[in-house]
DNA sequence: TATTTAGAAATTGTCGGACAATTTCTCCGT
DNA sequence: ACGGAGAAATTGTCCGACAATTTCTAAATA
């Protein structure tokens, strides 16, 4: 019946898709490791189909790295890689924080991306991974909500950035390096409804990620 | 044999993929059209199975729409998704134009984006629509490969640029308004090698792009 | 005639089994 | 320790089946 339940919420796929982001999350798959389509198939109690639905979801979207012949593995990423991906986020998430600050007044905007912020900063003082993670990705998602630009909305997802977390989860440096005030400087932007100075900022926040994670030693990355 | 060693290239989910894409800018689907997949099953030789792989693909990267028990269907974009979608387009193509500028001198890296040009200027002067679309498929790919952003090369093919194509392509006056001299001017910059100049370049094309659309009928549009 | 509605048909969602192709593992000889 | 042949594991793909749901059809009703 529960599995019933939670199949039909947007079929069994979507249970081994969300199941796999979570485990990603939670630890319970690492970078590198192999994703053996018997072994979902016994862990999510699924048929073999759907598990590869699932796993050529997560592959379009960059999560795992399929080859013919050979099991999936969680990707992750090289230096360059990660050069990239930091990048082109900058350019996006730019894009978004200055949509978000010209659409500030519109409806409930103003209170959606206050909400999000007060979340963001209280979970900033624990040291709890998954919590702040969560937080970090709702506020991300609301800004972008905000930005009401649906396109955006559909591509964010695609993009590396739940691989970069989880990548650098290990590494406290890359967050606090980041942090301290660089969310707030964000918001404050956005609320303050100018488009210009919001998109600086973001775009100046994940510029400071990167050079955070440019100190990172070898071991953090693939290949 | 054929068949086989079809399937074997990428995989028969691959072919049915292509096929479908293909079959779009032929006009053999249209948007708003149904995909039934015992049709697909029969057209194209394969599986359900693969059949449904290659849907999802397709959903994934916003071709398709699909909901739960109802046919997946050519999606067809409303005036407000297309402004989303432009207004995204201007952002990540005036990224790559900056970054082809940037690399210009490196490896084949001009040789390679002047054949892609000469092809492009080429085309532009026949009136096939398919001819053309591949030649300004391969441009921007080209350009997108010389920037050397692999994260971007990921991202670009996951827009709807595909629907945007296909939406207007009856519409010649899009393509018209837009066509002269914009292609050559991002050209120009880019091979100029000055990575400002060349994003505004392909800014500009863009937002052009987005006032012819803008002057469409509402037949053009869904919803 | 237009509208509603019950039943039939079509279609999707999912599973299990099957088998070939290929990779990965294991063990043996050198 | 090393390389290679055979065994085991794993993926790629098809087929058939059946429940859940939507879509179509045609009769019943206002």
């Amino acid at each position: 019946m529960t599995k019933q339940q939670a199949a039909l919420a947007d079929g069994s796929p979507g249970v081994v898709y969300r199941g796999i982001v979570d485990g990603l999350y939670r630890g319970r798959y690492v970078p590198g490791q192999r994703l053996v389509e018997a072994d979902l198939t016994r862990d999510f109690d699924v048929g073999r189909g759907s598990v590869r639905e699932a796993l050529s979801r997560l592959a379009a979207e960059g999560l795992i790295s399929m080859s013919l012949h050979r099991s999936a593995i969680i990707r992750s990423m090289s230096r360059v890689e990660v050069r990239d991906l930091v990048a082109l986020l900058e350019v996006l998430n730019g894009f978004a924080a200055r949509l978000a600050a010209d659409r500030i007044e519109e409806g409930a905007n103003r209170k959606l991306i206050d909400d999000a912020c007060a979340t963001l900063l209280d979970a900033e003082v624990q040291r709890d991974f998954l919590h702040f993670a969560r937080a970090r990705n709702a506020f991300y998602k609301t800004m972008v909500a905000i930005g009401g630009n649906h396109e955006l909305a559909r591509i964010m997802p695609r993009t590396n950035v739940d691989l970069l977390r989880v990548q650098f989860r290990a590494y406290q440096t890359v967050d606090e390096g980041v942090r301290i005030g660089d969310y707030r400087a964000i918001y404050d932007a956005i609320a303050e409804g100018v488009g210009r100075k919001a998109e600086a900022a973001a775009k100046t926040h994940i510029r400071r990620l990167g050079d955070a994670i440019d100190r990172l030693p070898d071991a953090a990355f693939a290949g």
